[in-house]
DNA sequence: CTTGCCTGCCC
DNA sequence: ATTCTGC
DNA sequence: GCAGAATGGGCAGGCAAG
């Protein structure tokens, strides 16, 4: 900041790892492993396979290029590369396309990695490939940028001296990680920074429509009774506070935060721009939710009115998720149908021409609402109904009723093929919108979370890959599969590589480093149906228990093969290892009929044939023998379908 | 023209 | 997304 | 309690290779 205020924005970017900020369209590099490897093997004159080797033992591309970098002879000193001349770089990696595009990116990189020296194309190795390892992301440069404002103020205001208007070093990281996530803009954070500190950029970096807010994130929860007790009784520093929540549906679409404003032009004009989980601007993806929003804006139905001037506001973000709907029976529709929707250059005829998806917007939360300030922090839940009064003490009790509410509500969730349900703070200052947050202020409850809901498969693992970066040396991830008793063959389900200890690894790669385990010629065993090609493959001796949320048809998994697809098998959503099955032999593994049961019961739900998940099960031969009689209401296209209760908790604590 | 690889992004 | 680990 | 890291299934889009 003091030496070289010019090259701050640059180098800020190139510690984000990027070349632009995601809302910024085209700002991708569309370069990665392959495009860098190859490079790199270009760069030091061997072959990619050989980079490809070295990368399965160091697990790190970056360190491959090191080592390669080193063993190179420098005829010339390469031109020292700049922060500026790198970003350019980027910049133009980003922007190239058409014909011939990825020839010209590689070069580009090419060029990168020859002017690179030794102590460089480590770093620029993991920028390129966008896995930086180095413990560090964007909030350490947010609090390292905000320790920097601080200090060079205090200095060049000549109050050093415990500078009384200053923020602290401490209160100042938050501050401008604070004001990040309200307006997450290098563009306008850096030269808010240089030139006013840190008061300065707080100023700077207010919630304004179209540059999208970081979004609320959710606390994952084990249960019904957990989610209930964490959102009433942690109540720390709110005693006012804190006697209802919110329960709603968790729709498992996609997060769409709603920008709708005048547009630039003014007049009775209005624009809206759709920002995704990760604030990448979403707009052309969904001309008909613009749309939708639109006619809301010009009726003036459900906009915000001014109570002084009776006009209608000025702008509002929406936090929504758009689900995937069948019209015709008024039916959500899986996540996997809503994600084969084309994402952009289509207007809204061309996508029903596509035979699209069609989609409802479920609005869950006012972020912004220019109508009334353009500084609100949002407080934004409706007026709670508050249901009893809180006059006893003992909340452990008076829980029950709510967590059994709590449940059943769920269930219902899950007969309307929802993921589960979403627990919120209804009041006190807990409740407001915290951009960015992961927090007790909001809860997730799913299926999968809860111990008597949830179902899992026992399945051999059959092969893995060499672990990259902290998993180098290790087996990561593995490749499991069903066992089918009637072929015995063993079909892949899905890889793994989430809820195995560092542990559990060490001892994995000495077990199956040695025979039997391993195969050792390394061919691909005929017993095995799999469209995957890992590293290394095992002998079937194991059985380990998985857990997943859904499943899914696979476009390269194999379990069930057939069964419910004409070429697809089934596969497993967010697998994760729970623990190996010592009791089990690999006979006794899941099989494609359970899987295929399993995936029955789950598209009933969509069907609207889902009876209550306790009784899914027992209920499904009946299901079967009944003739088709569907019908049931469409519910309601639009918004509006969305579900909600009111409960009362208790407060305290303890 | 078709197929398949790579990348980025949704969850 | 989920999970484990280290601070 | 939070940040950070590794990487899951699966889709469209864009380009290269056949």
């Amino acid at each position: 900041m003091n030496r070289a205020p010019r090259d701050l924005l640059a180098a800020v970017y190139l510690t984000f790892g990027r070349c632009a900020e995601r809302h910024e369209v085209g700002s991708e590099l569309v370069v990665g492993g392959a495009t860098v490897g190859a490079s790199i093997a270009e760069a030091a004159g061997v072959s990619k396979q050989t980079v490809a080797r070295m990368n399965d033992e160091l697990g790190d591309l970056g360190d491959v290029a090191v080592a390669l970098k080193r063993r190179q002879v420098t005829l010339a000193k390469p031109k020292p590369l700049t922060v500026r001349r790198v970003l350019e770089t980027l910049r133009a990696i980003a922007s190239e396309k058409g014909a011939g595009s990825a020839g010209r990116k590689k070069d580009r990189v090419l060029g990168l990695m020859r002017a690179a020296r030794e102590g460089e194309i480590r770093w620029l190795t993991r920028t390129l490939i966008r896995n930086m390892r180095i413990g560090a992301n964007k909030i350490s440069v947010l609090h390292a940028l905000a320790s920097a404002a601080e200090t060079h103020h205090s200095r060049r205001d000549g109050n050093a001296s415990e500078g009384e208007a200053k923020l602290g070093v401490t209160p100042a990281m938050a501050a401008v990680q604070r004001a990040y996530s309200l307006c997450p803009s290098v563009d306008v954070l850096v030269p808010a920074l240089v030139e006013g500190g840190v008061p300065n950029a707080v100023r700077s970096c207010t919630m304004r429509p179209f540059t999208p807010v970081k979004p609320m994130l959710a606390s994952i929860t084990a249960g019904a009774a957990d989610a209930v007790t964490r959102i009433v009784c942690k109540r720390e520093e709110d005693e006012e506070s804190g006697k209802t929540f919110l329960v709603e549906y968790k729709y498992d679409g996609v997060r769409a935060q709603i920008h709708v404003a005048p547009s630039d032009g003014g007049g009775d004009d209005w624009a809206v721009k759709i920002f995704s989980r990760n604030c990448e601007d979403r707009t052309a993806a969904f001309p008909d939710v613009a749309n939708i929003v639109l006619e809301g804006a010009k009726g003036g139905s459900g906009m915000v009115v001014d109570p002084h001037t009776g006009r209608g506001g000025g702008g509002l973000i929406l936090d929504a998720e758009v689900v995937g709907i069948d019209r015709s029976t008024g039916r959500l529709r899986a996540f996997q149908d809503l994600a084969s929707r084309p994402r952009g250059g289509v207007n809204e005829a061309e996508l029903a021409a596509r035979t699209a998806v069609d989609v409802v917007v479920f609005a869950f939360d006012l972020v912004l609402e220019l109508a009334r300030s353009a500084e609100v922090d949002a407080p934004t839940v409706r007026e709670p109904n508050a249901l009893g009064s809180d006059d006893d003490d003992r909340y452990d009790d008076r829980l029950l009723p709510a967590i059994e509410t709590v449940r059943a509500f769920m269930l219902e969730s899950l007969d309307a093929a929802c993921e589960g349900v979403m627990l919120k703070r209804l009041d006190g200052d807990k409740s407001r919108y915290s951009p960015s947050k992961r927090s007790d202020c909001w809860l997730k409850l799913k299926k999968d979370y809860c111990e008597n809901l949830r179902d899992s498969l026992d399945l051999v693992p059959i092969g893995a890959w060499f672990g990259q970066g902290r998993k180098a040396g290790w087996y990561s991830p593995f490749l499991l599969a069903v066992y089918d008793p009637e072929t015995e063959t063993y079909q892949s389900m899905c890889r793994c590589m989430s809820g195995f200890t560092d542990e559990f690894y060490r001892t994995r790669r000495e077990n199956f480093g040695k025979p039997p385990s391993l195969v050792e010629s390394g061919v691909k065993p005929p017993v095995y149906d799999t469209l995957e090609q890992p590293d290394v493959w095992f002998n079937p001796t194991e059985v380990w228990e998985i857990r997943g949320a859904d499943l899914t048809l696979s476009p390269k998994h194999r379990a069930a093969a057939g069964a419910r697809h004409e070429e697809r098998g089934i596969s497993l959503r967010f697998p994760r290892f729970i623990r190996v099955r010592d009791d089990k032999n690999v006979e006794d593994a899941s099989g494609p009929e359970e899987v295929a049961r399993l995936f029955d019961a789950q598209q009933s739900r969509y069907d609207g044939q889902g009876e209550s998940a306790t009784r899914r099960l027992a209920e499904q031969a009946a299901l079967d023998a009944e003739a088709e009689k569907d019908e049931g209401d469409s519910d309601e296209d639009d918004d509006g379908g969305d579900r909600e209760a009111v409960l009362d908790g208790d407060e305290e604590e303890r």
